[in-house]
DNA sequence: GCCAACGTTGGC
DNA sequence: GCCAACGTTGGC
């Protein structure tokens, strides 16, 4: 079983809307190297820190887990989406996606602030603290995980 | 709202 | 294949 990280908006689609609905397709993603973790080394049953960017206290806010493996992003095919993408053709797609579902909210989220305090320590390789990253999507490693659990509440 | 970092596009 | 222009991400 691997361990993965993935990003949202929570003002799009938040941990809230997530555990009201259970279980949901993440799709949208709109990047090659993102796209080749979930279409290729994502499976059933793995474990995601759910992640809030772009908001007041960026941070983990809780975890889900994979339900369903890589399939077809149908909403590149729709021209009203807003992540349609024209040049993804039905009979050889181009992004994939896969079902998530919720398992936990932490009462208290491990923030950015937080995490930022083990960049030279413990979380020195997560890819999430290195300068610039915008990979939606990113692998953590059992050690990390741990770690990070251990700072949720 | 700003802007640095990065990915993608397209002309050459 | 290079690289400038452009668009997007996401923290602040």
């Amino acid at each position: 079983m691997k361990f993965w990280l993935m990003k949202s908006e929570p003002e799009e689609f938040g941990i809230e809307d997530l555990k009201r609905v259970r279980t949901e397709p993440w799709d949208g993603v709109r990047n090659y190297q993102a796209r080749n973790m979930m279409r290729d080394e994502m499976k059933k049953g793995d474990k995601v820190f759910f992640y809030h960017s772009n908001c007041d206290e960026p941070g983990v806010y809780g975890v889900m887990r994979i339900k369903r493996e890589a399939y077809p992003d149908h909403t590149a095919f729709d021209p009203d989406d807003k992540h349609y993408d024209p040049k993804s053709d039905p009979d050889n797609p181009r992004w994939f996606m896969v079902d998530v579902g919720y398992v936990r909210k932490f009462k208290q989220p491990v923030t950015l602030r937080t995490m930022r305090e083990y960049t030279e320590t413990e979380l020195r390789d997560l890819a999430l603290l290195r300068r610039g990253n915008r990979l939606s999507i990113m692998p953590v490693t059992p050690a990390q995980w741990e770690f990070i659990l251990g700072l949720a509440k």
